[in-house]
DNA sequence: ATTACTAGCTGTCGAGTAA
DNA sequence: TTTACTCGACAGCTAGTAA
């Protein structure tokens, strides 16, 4: 999932971006892809199954042309690049945003992944603290879920991926963050998950619950930005 | 000149940004950079001497290593895809936001402005409505006074200043507005306030507060986007 | 018109190694 | 330590062609 695209079609995933296909779905054939990719029908048949099968557009095949558009995946992957290029070209602010969320009782979920040692493990080398077994959940509203979804676009820490004896278990983005103006965590979004957008998770090294004398309900703010140096 | 890079290509280079040598001159070995690249020392070596031989770095090959530097070029061809990317991404991502904020009664400096000649008529023709003779102040907080920020940085519909008998009007920024999902307006931004990041000031063709039946501490939620076109 | 398979070609890669 | 050559392996390409 957080293995990056190969560069051949990272490029023609930015054409497809190009001619818009990031904002709607676009007609193309293979044949008017080859001509702006510079190759031939095949190779950018190809491309597109490939970038397919790999999530990063949708498509639809009629009889006329590929109808395609880009992922959610497919333009993190394109934000990604565009980043690394705004940081060294422009004088590059720390992206940054403050949310505020309301408190509520997840299925537990999240204590379970995170007391996985190949989780754990990592928390602790990349983010510098031993985790409170368990997420605070806040259930984001209003504008707050579009700013989720920039965050999740720029470059964060990553947790990879691995298995264990029962099952595999995915990569994990996580963004260094500030709950209440207090206390250092971390909010994460795992590739796959059960929660929506509308969702954040937070962890910390002590038990936010407790530390906050937090109910369901309450109002918590999170600061989160992302990281200066990007760890793979 | 323009034939462009090849991909792989590209993504050397963008690497070799990423480690700072569009702003200086370098050194990397080419183990370290084939560590980066997550390729074989011999690829990334070759890399270099292509990337050389096509001018889009400099380089001085030491005894410890590579010194490298990003040629005017190859900053160009960086730029390049990097526009590209920004007139896709930030353009199309950033055209609105939601914002929600709490009304307060303000100074009633709003509905002396408003009722301007100078203001109303640019407002009826390039907003296209006839507005309310004052305006909805809302008390933003948190991410949302961020937001804000950002949306000033977006283009605007311009209202120009002017100059009557007793003094002059700065210029003001309009965004076109959907108040509580329902009512059409604009949230408007003068050059210069005397409120700061904190207040959303909006008006419409109808009393908001009427329509609405609000009341100091209620909460409003404003859509509020950037023009289309600008309209000049 | 399309998309996409097969076959064969080309260029990119990387292990071994020299300087 | 470096950089970079040779060369076998193979990924990615294109022409021809089917559906």
């Amino acid at each position: 999932m957080t293995e990056s695209l190969k560069p051949h079609l990272w490029f023609t995933l930015y054409r497809l971006m190009n001619m818009g296909a990031g904002r709607r779905e676009i007609r193309v054939s293979t044949t008017e892809l080859s001509s702006v990719l510079g190759c031939s029908q095949q190779s950018a048949s190809r491309h597109l199954r490939l970038l397919e099968q790999l999530g990063m557009i949708e498509r639809r095949v009629g009889v006329n042309g590929s109808h395609i558009r880009i992922t959610e995946e497919g333009l993190r992957v394109l934000w990604e690049v565009y980043y690394g290029l705004r940081r060294q070209l422009e004088e590059g602010e720390l992206e940054a945003y403050i949310f505020e969320g309301v408190v509520f009782t997840g299925l537990g979920e999240g204590a379970y992944y995170i007391t996985r040692d190949g989780y754990r493990g990592q928390i602790r080398e990349k983010l510098g603290f031993d985790p409170y077994p368990g997420t605070l959940n806040l259930r984001l509203s209003g504008g707050y879920i579009e700013m989720k979804r920039r965050l999740t676009r720029m470059p964060a820490i990553i947790l990879e991926g691995f298995k264990d004896e029962e099952r595999s278990f995915g990569a994990v983005r996580c963004y260094p963050a500030i709950i209440n103006d207090d206390v250092e965590g971390a909010v994460i979004v795992a590739d796959r998950t059960i929660y929506d957008d509308s969702v954040l998770e937070v962890i910390s090294p002590i038990y936010l619950r407790k530390h906050f004398n937090l109910r369901d309900g309450d109002l918590v703010r999170v600061y989160a930005s992302s990281p200066r140096r990007s760890s793979s």
